[in-house]
DNA sequence: TTGCCCTTGTAACTCAGTTGCATGGGTGCT
DNA sequence: AGCACCCATGCAACTGAGTTACAAGGGCAA
């Protein structure tokens, strides 16, 4: 998957790729950085880089959780369709909502303005149900 | 508008938001500094703690635009409709795009989870039009 | 007058993310 | 072999948006 997109597939590119799609919800670099550091070395600064290149050839998407850290998840794939995010602002957890729940008509927009549309992102913000619970 | 929705209008306070609310496109907290510095004199610290309160109070936005510092925006209102923004790839500029364009059932969602949804945020990403003219 | 709350300022801090530079492995060329 | 080059990684120091701690001043009520 890497190598089909022009990755060069080294070990620490392979360990962050597979711990970004093993989990459910979108990661942070710390996350991963101390997650994958339980199996094999693996510095900060690689982490950036090897998250940058991801992010450059779509393979994974930032996203933006309401907090300082930006999360990383899957970018679309035939194991991975693309889908919205919820986050709740009391814990701060970010979670992907069910795939195609929200179509959006990319090509009406495409039609209507001069920029080249690429990607879109829809993050719905509010509440959890656990932290519903715990009130 | 700030009074109505729980804001003690200060003249610091009314100053931020005049700006936010007489500008095309999302800004970032040091162009809000840097601009209203120009009128009154004014601190990096109460910018950051009136955008906090603006945000809670849902008069204002926070957006991602893909770079460090994040954008604000008008809330809905009256006046400014709930709408999606495109940001550009290449030169990192954050637009508005026309309200209404992209229809989202949030009811729908709200009916399939358990979490409380409050809001949506829309952002399509790609190469802008002068981006691609300068090619 | 006194006490309290609220807004703002100043300085110092935090920390996710970046930059510069060194190292070492692999590949290709002579 | 010997050499040059590219690429992935590491380490240390840096950047800068945003935060925290604390002090100062104004307004209002008892």
């Amino acid at each position: 998957m890497l190598s089909k997109n022009g990755v060069e597939p080294t070990p620490l590119r392979k360990a962050v790729f597979r711990f970004i799609g093993h989990e459910s919800r979108p990661v942070s670099a710390i996350e991963i950085l101390e997650t994958v550091r339980k199996q094999v070395t693996l510095n900060k600064v690689t982490v950036y880089r090897i998250l940058d290149l991801l992010v450059e050839k779509r393979l994974v998407k930032r996203l933006y959780a309401g907090d300082r850290a930006l999360r990383y998840g899957m970018g679309r794939s035939a194991r991975h369709p693309e889908h919205a995010h919820f986050v709740c602002r009391q814990c701060g957890q970010m979670e992907c909502l069910a795939a195609g729940d929200f179509p959006l008509d990319t090509k009406a927009l495409q039609a209507r303005t001069r920029h080249t549309v690429e990607d879109v992102d829809i993050r719905f913000e509010g509440i959890c149900a656990s932290c519903l619970d715990s009130r």
